[in-house]
DNA sequence: GTGAATGCAAAAGCTTTGCACTCGA
DNA sequence: TCGAGTGCAAAGCTTTTGCATTCAC
């Protein structure tokens, strides 16, 4: 007989110099960059990092739940801050804002489509900066 | 003395065989089809179409208002419905569904930070096919 | 007739992937 | 040591664009 015991969940990860630096830049910014921006950013710490490095682990980390994705127009940004909160898609200037999550309230009630595991509200509109 | 006047709003657009089939074929189906998608489909009917065309029209029609963007994982699908309802993405089969606005609520009070123009909110979930 | 829209194909993003090498455990 | 992670470059997708041609008005 043989049994196969299959283990759920992430595998095992070592540390590694590019992740962990990644993974600070994105915490500490606000700007929820690109993949792009973040690579260039890093460039600067770690010379030879390359562009594929910063695509596995940002889609490695994003599965893990470390860190947000937001789809927008044509490219996927980032976001560090995995607490519950929204975005504002800026239509003048591009820029995406955080909404913190007491301007908002969202409510789903039951129903025969699908069971909701999850949600987010991206909105569109006119930042402070642009207002002015 | 030079007055110049400017009339805003989308420009002159001329009737297109090919914008309306797409238009037509958007608002027929629910299964919120990306550009390829609808690419293939109106071929049947529309031989010499291009992929190129499909993509001109969809985002043209976008900007008119006339059909909604969905922004997905690296991919953009399209739906003929405008109507404000919101879409569930099933995590499992990757189709997504539409939601009616009854079995959601969403309010947003006043803020600083932005000047909220619309939003879009989009569920993740098992949908019910999955499910079985 | 005029120029908006098309078809085609090339180019331009963005993202993934194969492979040899490096480095963490 | 050994295999997960990296750097590099090529490939793969999706989307845009330039240009000659077609077609709506």
């Amino acid at each position: 007989m043989i049994t196969v015991i299959i283990i759920a969940g992430r595998d095992v990860m070592r540390y590694s110099r590019q992740r962990e630096a990644l993974h600070n830049l994105l915490c500490s910014t606000k700007t929820h960059p690109d993949a792009e921006w973040l690579y260039l950013n890093l460039k600067k710490s770690l010379p030879n990092l390359s562009l594929g490095t910063v695509y596995r682990n940002l889609k490695q980390m994003a599965e893990n739940g470390e860190i947000l994705e937001i789809s927008c127009k044509n490219s996927t940004h980032y976001d560090g801050d995995i607490s519950r909160h929204y975005h504002i898609f800026c239509e003048n200037c591009g820029k995406i804002l955080d909404l913190p999550r007491e301007y908002i309230s969202v409510s789903v009630e039951k129903n025969n489509i699908a069971d909701i595991t999850g949600y987010d509200v991206l909105f569109q509109g006119i930042c402070f900066d642009c207002k002015k």
